[in-house]
DNA sequence: GCGATCTT
DNA sequence: AAGATCGC
């Protein structure tokens, strides 16, 4: 059973445009090598271009979807 | 290169 | 199927 918790709270972040803007992440997840510690990698929507970008985040940001 | 994940 | 994400 999978529990997706929604994502709400902002993240700011550097669009590939160049742009810092604070937005919620489409969803959130872990990225370990096994035996890593790795880091938490959101996917984010431009929305100036509607283009889908990944970025890390906070290592406090929640995982989300 | 590894890791998950989704868009391109 | 590849690319992209970050740090170790």
């Amino acid at each position: 059973m999978v529990i997706h918790m929604p994502c709400t709270e902002k993240v700011k972040v550097k669009t590939p445009g160049g742009r810092e803007l604070e937005l919620v992440p489409v969803k959130v997840w872990q990225l370990n090598p096994r035996g890593r510690k790795g880091v938490k990698i959101g996917l984010f929507q431009d929305p100036g271009t509607g283009r889908y970008f990944r970025t890390r985040v906070p290592e406090e940001y929640p995982l989300c979807s």
